[in-house]
DNA sequence: TCTCCCCTTTGATACCCATCATTGCCCCCC
DNA sequence: GGGGGGCAATGATGGGTATCAAAGGGGAGA
């Protein structure tokens, strides 16, 4: 079902994507990417699986890829958007845990993995890679703080047009400057914001009948993403 | 207001809480103890405050310290408790950012300051420390998603039962085995729930009538744990 | 000891939002 | 082309919570 092949180049990702990863000195760099495999999924197709225990770290080379927690009642609650250069699954590397989430395809996508052993390894003789994991670490903290006190405190409104922001920064827009470019299920962005899909989609209508933003299908435009971040009511 | 001193043994934290500090090679540790600065906070006084910039980091010597973000509106959103070896405003160091967080005395508490610059060129020498603050990050951030998925998805009472015994095993209970080791307002509580005071306070009691906790004061019995672990909900 | 102020408590009310139910739509596949 | 299934949209309803208001404690300081 996914097709491993050995001839991406990290180096291409670098020039592309400025991943992470080449925050490492040169040669532990060519080390992990001659140890890396490089493997594509299909729109839907689960990279790692929540409570599964991880062999290793993933690299998105192309595509997007959506991190979520199932809730206790079943209920999916996406956490993290990644797209390429970024890297996924080190959590329950580094804390030698099982995952806590899925990594699942938005899109069809191509994703490097690097054995654990490798990864550690490297992780031990290079200060320099550590610093940018941490540095990682704590803005992903960071945000996920910011996020349970917006959970916590604001209006499922203010935080679904919150959620339109951030994709846009997560993802950008298509060539016409405002269409999101990626396609999720009014699920899905109920399960980034946090609420019932039905509200998302009440939601969704009432931004656009108030011109904030244009949908047609999956497709969403952001008219006037200004007025928008005064919806989201952000001050930080 | 505050007392600093110098005559804090770090390694009498070590036999006390056993801090994620000793986990840097000897030499550094040394390097660390004589170069930090212990002082003491009445309880109230705040450590460090949201938006200023951060000198270093902090290691709780003895007593209770909460970090809360303050939100739009001004209400506070408490994000962690930290114990006696706990590190605290890490984040923000690592980040090269303003503390998005204030860290603010529960109790009298002794806190020893270690200088950026020093801890930074430690944390780049020494491989051991460096692995034990990506295992800390790792799973605070796991605790965080898991915080967003509650907050999302689950009542305030069940929140509310959760997170009375997140109190109990991070402060633990008094000599009678089942009072709370910390005296938090009621609003305190709902800060840490995310809910306003008045649910908090129904809720208590709802728990008090139904003879899962003890109320007197600020002082909260856990009289029946396993039941509190049901209202609570929990699957992982 | 008294008083004041803040914290806690309880009640009443409104409303946001989840849930259930129904309809309509689009696309895929038979 | 005609189902069929999944997704989107909209309405109706009820319940969980926030908010407002007011009264009841309890501790600190005079």
């Amino acid at each position: 079902m996914c097709t491993p092949y050995h001839n991406a180049s990290c180096a291409n990702c670098q020039d592309r994507f400025g991943s992470i990863l080449f925050k490492a000195e040169k040669c532990n760099l060519e080390e992990i990417e001659s140890a890396k495999v490089c493997t594509t999924y299909k729109k839907g197709q689960i990279v790692f699986q929540e409570g599964a225990y991880p062999f290793g770290i993933y690299c998105v080379n192309t595509g997007k890829i959506k991190l979520s927690h199932c809730g206790d009642d079943g209920r999916e609650q996406i956490v993290r958007l990644a797209k390429p250069g970024d890297i996924i699954g080190y959590k329950a590397l580094l804390s030698a845990e099982r995952y806590t989430a899925s990594a699942i395809a938005l899109d069809d996508s191509s994703v490097c993995f690097i054995p654990k052993d490798l990864f550690m390894s490297v992780l031990q003789k290079d200060a320099s890679l550590s610093l940018e994991m941490m540095r990682i670490l704590a803005s992903e903290l960071r945000k996920a703080e910011m996020k349970i006190t917006h959970l916590a405190q604001k209006p499922v409104r203010e935080r679904l047009a919150e959620t339109l922001l951030f994709i846009r920064e997560t993802y950008g827009v298509e060539q016409d400057g405002s269409t999101l470019n990626v396609r999720l299920s009014r699920e899905e962005i109920a399960n980034l914001v946090g609420t019932a899909t039905e509200s998302a989609i009440r939601l969704l209508s009432e931004f656009k009948k108030d011109g904030l933003i244009e949908l047609q299908g999956k497709k969403i435009r952001l008219l006037n993403p200004e007025e928008l971040t005064r919806t989201a009511n952000l001050q930080d």
